[in-house]
This record gives C-alpha cells, structure tokens and sequence, in this order.
DNA sequence: TCCACGGGCATTTTT
DNA sequence: TGCCCGTGGA
C-alpha cells in the first residue's frame, strides 16, 4: 500500500474503489489531478491491470500530455499503450478503425471550425443567402447545438422562417460533409455514438478492450460525450467520473451540469466521494471564493476548507482605464518578480482575449517577458493552413474545400475562367474536383496551358502520395511545402512577413518530425487529426520564462502563486452577453469562481472606471462579483510606483522637441518633431535603430520621463 | 492580376 | 483601435 499512502482518507478511498460506479466531486485545489493519476497507477501497478485496458479522457490535450506524464512517473513507460485523449481525439482513433460501416472512407478529413465555417459560406453562395444576414458562426452553433442532441436535419422541428433556413443549411451542410468525406468536431463524437447504437458487435469489441474508464473535467462534459461514456462503461461498468460541478463552464458548448445528477440516477449504486481539502490556496482567498459561488442556486452544494493560514488579503483595484489597469498589473507583477518570485508563477487573468493587448503592451513597457495562451494560433496562419491543406489532398483527395483552397496557390495559371470550366465539367459526373485534374484534357473550354497546369497538379498529387507511402512524415511535410511552390514562393519574396511565414513553415516541418517521434506513428492522417484536434496550449511556447496572459477559461486547472484578475466591471465580467438568463449569469459566476481559486498565496482584483470596447468608451460599474465579497477580505491596493521611481506623465499631448519618451511598443526614443495640438497632437519620434515614426498622441499612450 | 486604400465592423469563452 | 473585406486604380 505504498502507493497511496501520500493521499488523504478520500483520495485513496477514490483510487481503491476500483470496481463499479464512482462519482467523485473534486473542488478546485482539492488533488483531482492526482487523485486521478493515482487511480491509474494504482490499478496498474497494484492490481496488475493491463495499461490497454484503460481508457481516460480528459477535456485538452495539455490535460493529457500531463497525465500520461505523471502516470509514467509513477509507473513507467508502460502506460504508453493506455488510451488516454481528448473526447474527441479518442472519437477520431475509433472511426478510424471502425467509420467503413457509416458510410465514410477511413481516410476522412477533420473540420475545425474555420473550415466548417468557409462550407457554410459555401453553401449560403449556392443558395443565394447573404452571409451577412445569416452569419455562419450563428448557423454553425445551430446545428452543432442540433447535433449534440442528436437531432439530425430530418429530426428539426422548428418551423419558423428562421428554423427552416437552419434546417436547410444544416442538410446541405452534411450532405457536403459526406462528399467531401469530412468530419467537424460535433460528427465525432455523435457518430461515435451512432457507431455503437447501431452496431452492438462492434461496441462489444470495446468493451472487451476497456476494464476501466475514467472521466476527468465530467462536468463539462455534454449530453453526446455523456453518452459515448455510457456506452463504453456499460458492460463491466467500471467507471469512475472526477467533476466540479462549481467549475462548470463551457455550458455555452452544450456542456451540462446535469449529468453529474444524471449520473447519480444513471447509476444509484455509485459511490459518491467528496473532496473538499482545498491544498492550494491561503484561506482568504478560498473565504472569498467560498462567499461567492454560494449565491449559486444550482449546485451540489460544497464547501471547500483548508488548514493554510488566512494569508494576504485580497487586493481590490480601481483604475481610471484600461490601459492604467494594465500598468498596475504590470508594476504588481514586476515588484513580485524584483522580490524573487518567478515571472512564470504570476497570471494575469481576463474574461476575453480581445482584452490581451493592453497587457502585452504594458509588460514589454517594464521589460518583462509574457506567454500569451490563445490568441491567434499557430494553425490559424494563413501560410501553415496552405500546407496543411495540401496534406489534407494527399491524404483525403475527396476534400474539395482544401483542393479549391490552394488549386491555384501558389498562382499555377488555375484562374477564375479555368476554375469554373472545372467545376463545370466535376458537376456533370458528379465526381471530386481532384478528379477532374487527373481528366483535364476532357475537360470542355479549358486552355490548353490550364491542361496542362492541370495535369501536373494532378501529378505532383500522385508523387506526393507515393512519398508518403514511404513512412517518413517530415520528409513528406518538407517535399510537398517544397514541390508546392511555398517554400520557394516565400524565399523569392525576402521581406520581413515572408520570413515569418517561412519560420512558420518550417515550424510545421519540425511538428511534423516531433510527432513522429512522440507518437510513434508516421501516419498522414493521424498528423492530421492532431493538427486539427490540438488545443491551442500545446502551441504555447514553453521555452521561455515569462508571465502567463490568458482567459480564465484557459487557466481552468493551473494555479498561480499571484494572480491579477484584471476587467471586472458589469458586462466585462460579468459578460453582457450572460445576462439575458439566470443560468447564464451562474456560469459567469462560476467562471469567477474558476478565476479565484488559480491564485495560491496573493490575489489582485483589478477594475477600470472606463474602458475602451469595440472602439467606444464605455463607463461600467464593479462587477457584482466584488461585492459578493465579505469586505473584510478585501483592502484598496495603493498605487505601486514604477520601478525607477520616476516621474512619469501618462498619454502626454504637449511635447518638446528632443524630449526622451517611452512608447509602449517601440520603447523609448526621442522627439523630432510634433504637429497640431491638444487632442490633434501628432508627434513624431526617432527610436534607436526602430526608425522613425508619427503617432497621434491621444491613442500613442505616450510616457514622459521627467 | 496585384496592391493600396478606406469603410465598416467587431469581441465570449474552445474541442 | 485594428482587422477584414470589397472596391477601384495601375
């Protein structure tokens, strides 16, 4: 029993009652994690259980990464052959088994939401529909919202204008996806779903393979994935689920608090075990975030406690605007780090990314380092999409959309006239597009240079494709970013942007090796669902050190000794958009409650009396969630002076020629010249080896030293 | 066919 | 503010 003997009374009761229904209810801090892991090793290593028959899902990627990573600590290597992912990763690896008998071909491509959302768009050309009048985010969050609860086109009920137009969409929408022998997200999991209704045999197999499930994050989890768990632990039942259901917010993904009650009619006979020692933060700030998520009406009910001192009080910050509020955050972050703390253990935490800027500005401005979770991500660059869109064709030459994305970039004579000729006769036969290259010479109207370029397309296809046979996954990356024309496309160009995009380029080529490395697979299309299912936290940089900027969503699981929760006004955060429903203003609750309970020793809550939204000043009042705290936990924070001690005038309009100023961007330089006055004031700076540059200083937010 | 410009619009959170 | 798209000019 040496294993367990580091864990509390609950956690080993969690790990050892391996056999039948286990609901556990975690709360923020409480050792989920590892609690979990635990389980893991301790059915491995104690009760001999074979590795494969272990299934775990967990709700990311880096969740994953960090489990299989702290069972192999405890275990070893052997844990590798555990089948441990993403619901949706794990989805992806059985249809690619077993997706013949539903009508697709195994070699299917993933959709993430940018390329469901250029077939939506698609769809609504076809149709004659404005995509302004009826935006495709909005039609794809229909019928996703369909699809989770398994509601097919033909299933829609509502009759409405509106109601008919989504249905209508939604049905071409699979129609195309078929075609195209595509998956979004939502497919995944929902014909995994189907899979096993309607082929018992098959999910007999399953069960055979997997003694032992566990769920981590079951509260986000939503009716298709609660299913997909009911299916797969129905035979032995072995099933053990960790939620919080304080912690619940991804409800506008369809995730569902109530399956954690669901789960207890599900299975009556399930043991329920509490976690309620919180081991990371100080006592005040678990007071705090106790004093809040009690004015939740929907919860279990759960009060987390801890033997850590009261600790700091919470600091409360009021900042004229958002960009002051930043600034603070910022000399807050710098005095800790001056005092020997880490600039990786401190977090600034914000309800939503367009908030980020502000932030990444001021740091740089004190010269501190900063990894920005989120944002605009590595797969979302143009150039990295091109490539991959290319491998998608060699992989799946039946996905149109990625073909028609790149048929003629770089420029191969594949215009618009030629396109349409194409498209023409491929409308004819009804076959893909990528067949009608190989049938060019037939193909009515077309030029003979079109044929031609056609033709070769075609070939480079074949060649590639006899490339990847070969089983070397970087190799091929790096042949077809090469025989594309991309690579040489953007080494012709020599400017700075064409550098980045040739860095990122080979960034992929390298993602590529990694991956056959790390996952011991070589296979296209399973590169290709990890690029598609990858969460943007395996793209961070991990190397340097630096203070972390995230959404509070992305910082669910993580704890910081300091954390600053910057923005809290009404319609912030609160979010506007949660207001219409109580349930809505629940979860912002809980996503408060998320917030608060990252922070292990000291907290800053910061708001701004005005703020720029959307171009436009807005003036909100505190957040409801500061007042829902006791007072006695809080204290006003005095103003940390900048480092330096200097004087410093903030978005100055009134300069001297030759004046030294600090711009938040290009740091600090010299005045050469102003323009104008007042609110107009244009000024104009040299920056050491940076140039020069004009700005209006209103907006240039310009610092004076004195 | 390419680029420059300008107007209009935007922001919830993510697999 | 900044990004994206459409327009218009070269």
């Amino acid at each position: 029993m040496h294993l367990l003997s580091q864990l509390n009374p609950q956690q080993r009761r969690a790990c050892e009652i391996t056999e039948g229904p286990v609901l556990v209810l975690a709360g923020a801090g409480s050792g989920k994690t590892r609690t979990l892991t635990y389980r893991i090793a301790y059915l491995i290593k104690e009760l001999g259980v074979a590795p494969e028959a272990i299934l775990a899902f967990t709700f990311t990627n880096k969740a994953a990464q960090e489990m299989r990573d702290r069972v192999e600590a405890l275990v070893g290597a052997a844990v590798r052959s555990m089948w441990l992912g993403t619901f949706h990763a794990v989805a992806a690896r059985i249809l690619r088994q077993e997706i013949a008998v539903m009508g697709y071909g195994p070699r299917f491509g993933i959709y993430d939401a940018e390329d469901a959302r250029n077939l939506v768009r698609e769809i609504l050309r076809e149709m004659g529909l404005d995509d302004k009048k009826w935006p495709p985010a909005q039609l794809l969050s229909h019928i996703s919202r369909a699809k989770n609860a398994f509601l097919t086109p033909d299933d829609w009920s509502d009759a409405s204008f509106f109601g008919r137009r989504v249905q209508e969409v939604y049905a071409r929408y699979q129609e195309r996806l078929r075609a195209l022998n595509a998956l979004d997200f939502d497919d995944l999991i929902f014909l995994t779903v189907q899979l096993f209704d309607r082929f018992p045999e098959v999910l007999a197999r399953y069960h055979r393979r997997f003694q032992y499930v566990l769920v981590d994050e079951y509260q986000d989890t939503n009716l298709a994935q609660y299913r997909l768990i009911r299916q797969l632990a129905a035979g032995h039942r072995n099933l053990c689920v960790v939620g919080d259901d304080d912690q619940s917010i991804y409800g506008w993904r369809g995730a569902d608090v109530r399956n954690i009650l669901e789960f207890q009619r599900e299975f009556p006979d399930a043991t329920v075990i509490r976690l309620e020692e919180n081991y990371r933060s100080t006592g005040n700030i678990l007071a705090a975030a106790n004093a809040v998520v009690r004015n939740n009406r929907e919860r279990l009910g759960k009060e987390l406690w801890t033997r850590k001192e009261p600790g700091e009080r919470i600091s409360v910050y009021e900042a004229p605007d958002e960009n002051a509020e930043a600034w603070q955050a910022a000399q807050i972050v710098g005095l800790a780090v001056q005092q020997g703390i880490k600039p990786s253990e401190c977090a600034i935490l914000y309800r939503t990314n367009a908030q980020s800027r502000a932030f990444e500005m001021a740091l740089s401005r004190v010269g501190l380092g900063y990894r920005l979770v989120g944002g605009k991500r590595f797969y979302e660059r143009k150039e990295v999409r091109d490539l991959v869109a290319y491998l998608k064709v060699v992989y799946n030459p039946l996905d149109d959309l990625a073909l028609l994305r790149i048929i003629n970039f770089p420029r191969r004579g594949l215009g618009e006239v030629a396109l349409e000729r194409l498209a023409a006769y491929q409308r004819e036969r009804g076959i893909a597009l990528y067949q009608t290259l190989g049938e060019a010479e037939a193909v009515a109207g077309l030029s003979p240079a079109g044929q031609r370029a056609a033709q070769e397309l075609c070939e480079l296809f074949g060649h590639w494709r006899a490339v990847a046979a070969e089983g070397d996954l970087a190799q091929l990356v790096r042949t077809v970013a090469e025989e594309s024309g991309l690579l040489p496309l953007y080494q012709r160009e020599g400017t700075s942007e064409a550098e980045d995009r040739l860095e990122n380029l080979g960034e992929l080529i390298s993602e590529a090796r990694r991956f056959q490395i790390e996952q011991g697979t070589a296979d296209l299309g399973d590169f290709l669902s990890w690029v598609a299912l990858v969460s943007e936290w395996d793209q961070t940089d991990q190397r340097s050190d630096g203070v972390w900027l995230m959404t509070v969503h992305s910082a669910k699981g993580l704890e910081f000794p300091l954390v600053v929760l910057a923005g809290l006004e009404e319609g912030i955060f609160p979010h506007a958009r949660a207001f219409d429903e109580p349930s809505g203003l629940e979860e912002e609750r809980r996503l408060f409650y998320v917030a608060v309970t990252r922070a292990c020793r000291r907290l800053v809550l910061m708001h701004a009396k005005t703020r720029i939204v959307q171009g436009r000043a807005q003036s909100n009042p505190p957040s409801r969630f500061l007042t829902e705290i006791p007072e006695e936990l809080l204290e006003p924070l005095d103003f940390v002076r900048p480092r330096e001690g200097a004087k410093v005038e903030r978005g100055a309009t009134c300069f001297t020629l030759g004046e030294t100023v600090t711009h938040p961007r290009f740091g600090r330089g010299t005045v050469v010249a102003t323009r104008g006055e007042g609110e107009d004031t244009e000024v104009t700076i040299a920056f050491p080896g940076g140039g020069v540059r004009s700005f209006l200083a209103k907006y240039a937010q310009l610092i004076k030293e004195a």
